[in-house]
DNA sequence: ATTGTGCAACTGGTCTGACCACTTGTCCCA
DNA sequence: TGGGACAAGTGGTCAGACCAGTTGCACAAT
């Protein structure tokens, strides 16, 4: 098979090749926004590659937000994006507000009264494989602030271990939400401002004080 | 014509699938940062799945920027977490659930622990226009009531009205889909268990109890 | 002629199995 | 002891197949 007009050899993955001139085609106005895409055959023929990498790329595209994939109907554009880095937050369709309309010290105050009263649900009804999760999100905090970096993953999974121990899935998916506002661009700012190595530090240790208490099951 | 939306709904892509739980693997500290992964083909072994719908799993996650894909060498979790969540055009949440697949218990467990600091918060923080609000939510359950019928409305501009008191957005949007979940068949069926004349009565009394100690600042 | 229905083509979703290119670790030989 | 060739493991890509959902159109019933 003829490979794709391209210069030497691939240096890149074909995915994201095939993907930025898709991308490219759909910028410089080719397919209008809300217009429907070749299907995945006609793409794969007309780059001359193969249907699996055709669908990479618009997978890629798809988490991107560039397009949007209707099964048995076709591919559609979704809106224009700067392409590469300098992603694009345009959700202002959603109806009533997301968790990215939060302000952040009103996340700040809502958690801090919610996960409260979650915690000491969770030292009721905890199981020990919820323990043993909790445990582990710790450590892994503990890890990843050794290494001067920023604890994300383990504090999400400290409290999101606490919040599955605790057997409700509402308050689950609450958590869980308030977690998402931290990917706001407003968090993003707040963060270089109250996250350092000291305050990892002290939130470590308050996360430790909790998971005593869970495991002695004191409220 | 009417194409009913079927109460199943459609399964989401598998490529989606995969690359949640595989993220969840990643933060609840499976993998290290920096850790390799296991091989494409052993994660379809594991996962009873494909290798081409893993590798679109892959490249998603590699888009988010959680992983690094080294061409024979491996895949390695990133230790980045910048990635400012493009998509907000296909799904709302990654994972978790929607308010209608909560249990009508876990929703009333819920609503106890975090109405009871959202009515603190409330009494702290209420304006006048709020209490106003509060008050005419009140009267209007009242006469619902008297009129022999669910005091359904009256009820829920009760507790909106107190949550928006607190004048925290995140708790708002938290109660709103509290109230959302009583939409939810299996609501419906428990209501006409749970709610009677007698029970809107002690409802009734018990939200005037909590309308005057907000009014009077009491915590 | 209008309306409703059912079929068939089209489209994405997934699987199987194969082959290639690159990386990496090892083992043998100079 | 050092260096180079080899082999195993891994991602990269491809080909073709089958399934399931969507859509439009032709045909039948009214």
């Amino acid at each position: 098979m003829s490979l794709m007009p391209l210069s030497t050899v691939p240096p890149q993955r074909l995915y994201r090749q095939i993907a930025d001139q898709l991308r490219h085609r759909v910028v410089l106005g080719e397919f209008a926004v809300g217009a429907r895409l070749p299907a995945e055959r006609d793409l794969a023929l007309q780059l001359g590659v193969s249907r699996p990498s055709v669908r990479e790329a618009l997978i890629a595209l798809e988490v991107e937000g560039m397009i949007e994939v209707r099964t048995g109907s076709g591919i559609y554009v979704q809106s224009l994006c700067i392409p590469a880095k300098s992603n694009a937050t345009t959700e202002p369709i959603s109806e009533p507000n997301t968790p990215a309309d939060w302000g952040p010290l009103e996340v700040m105050s809502a958690r801090i009264v919610v996960e409260a009263e979650v915690a000491a649900l969770a030292a009721l009804n905890a199981q020990k494989k919820d323990l043993q999760a909790i445990r582990t999100a710790l450590k892994k905090m503990k890890q990843e602030a050794a290494r001067d970096e920023l604890p994300r993953w383990g504090d999400e999974a400290f409290h999101e271990g606490i919040a599955k121990a605790c057997a409700n899935s509402a308050l689950l998916d609450t958590v869980q939400r308030f977690w998402q506002a931290r990917n706001g661009p407003l968090f993003q700012r707040l963060g270089d401002y109250f996250e350092h190595p000291a305050s990892w530090q002290a939130a470590i240790a308050e996360h430790q004080v909790v998971l005593d208490a869970i495991e002695a099951r004191d409220a």
